[in-house]
DNA sequence: CTCCACACGGGTGCATGACT
DNA sequence: AGTCATGCACCCGTGTGGAG
């Protein structure tokens, strides 16, 4: 399925509402690009600033005429990157940026910024009362009872979402650690990644790898985004299309799992608002340490293994036909290649 | 105070399988 | 073939709390 194709379905209900003589141009819902957006945050990159996302992209485009793209931070590398695959993933974005104002580039960015964050609040929503029925035990109620609509009693207060939580490496266990969490006297940040991530909540200090980011925890969630909520722990019933068909997605990426893994993270959290800049829950860092981690060259080949061990559990019927694509295929030399082709392009346009 | 980002309840229309 | 029921994604209005 193409882009075109996905967004051509969108209702248009309201399209025809309200777009009156604002001064600023209205962030209409019904915009292709919101819908766009909606599955770019999901998959490519969930937590940023998207208006000063494309107006540093643009900009960088013209540094990079002197200064490689590799001589730039590593945050602002990142975000070029995500610049580009968002400039790659809408036929005819160039384009549009191109031809635009400023104030129309913040436009667009503010449109793909209005779809991940609807997505991402809707995600919090259904994940928040789901997550209880795959943490309770088999055929059993949680005790004490957690409630669906409250998160105050999760987090640390809680035996159950404690132990989930807990740092890999620390035994909840042990009452001191259970103690000094609960208290807040060990205070855990984003890059400490909590026991859940691993299969079977095991971690194994001599095999980091072993298990990390295959728990069921994490594919029950991500079910119930990318293919249905029904997917999750029965045959789903055939009825409306799921995330990934809406939108042509046939293989995990590694966004979206660390997508996943940040709100399973929140969902078992106290935290009642999911913020990227709150430091007690530090989504944000906890969200880009996984990142950091999968995005790694050097790690390719253990994350070429783990996304192939991921498109099984999501994708089975189109798994086996697909290899994962390694970060040296040529597939993505073609990608680079193109990429550079459209960064000449805009650079023309800004100097003419 | 205003502004903003978010949570949350609730509504809408679409797609699909089941049924007549 | 037509109709109905249901699961689903998406959207809106309103309330809230924090930052400036």
């Amino acid at each position: 399925m193409t882009i075109q194709d996905a967004t051509s379905s969108i209702p248009s209900k309201r399209s025809s509402s309200a777009l009156s003589m604002a001064p600023r141009k209205k962030v209409s819902s019904s915009d292709p690009l919101v819908f766009h957006g909606r599955h770019f945050g999901r998959t490519v990159f969930a937590l940023c600033n998207y208006p000063s996302l494309l107006t540093n992209g643009i900009l960088r485009l013209e540094q990079m005429e002197d200064t490689p793209l590799e001589d730039f931070p590593a945050e602002e590398q990142r975000e070029h990157r995500v610049f580009e695959q968002l400039l790659d993933s809408y036929p005819g974005l160039l384009e549009r940026l191109k031809g635009g104002s400023e104030e129309e580039i913040l436009h667009v960015g503010e449109l793909v910024g209005k779809g991940a964050a609807g997505a991402r609040g809707d995600d919090t929503k259904t994940l928040k009362s789901a997550i209880l029925d795959w943490i309770s035990p088999k055929g059993e109620a949680i005790q004490p009872p957690l409630h669906r609509n409250s998160k105050i009693d999760r987090g640390f207060n809680h035996e159950l979402t404690g132990s989930l939580l807990c740092p890999a490496g620390l035994d909840w266990n042990d009452p001191q650690t259970k103690e000094n969490l609960r208290s807040g006297e060990m205070l855990v940040c984003g890059d400490q990644w909590p026991i859940f991530l691993y299969a079977h909540h095991i971690y194994d200090p001599e095999d980091p790898w072993s298990s990390l980011l295959r728990s069921r925890l994490l594919t029950c969630a991500y079910k119930h985004v990318f293919t249905s909520p029904s997917s999750v722990d029965k045959e789903p019933k055939a009825t409306r299309s799921g995330n990934a068909r809406l939108h042509g997605m046939n293989s995990v990426t590694i966004a979206s799992i660390a997508y996943i893994a940040t709100q399973v993270r929140f969902a078992l959290s106290s935290s009642s608002v999911f913020s990227r800049t709150d430091t007690t829950t530090d989504s944000e860092t906890f969200y880009h340490s996984l990142l950091d981690l999968l995005e790694d060259p050097e790690e390719s080949q253990e994350v070429d293994e783990l996304l192939t061990w991921w498109n099984r559990q999501i994708f089975p019927a189109s798994s086996a036909a697909r290899r994962p694509i390694s970060a040296n295929s040529a597939l993505s030399k073609i990608r680079q290649r193109r990429i550079a082709l459209k960064r000449a392009a805009v650079l023309d346009n800004i100097h003419s």
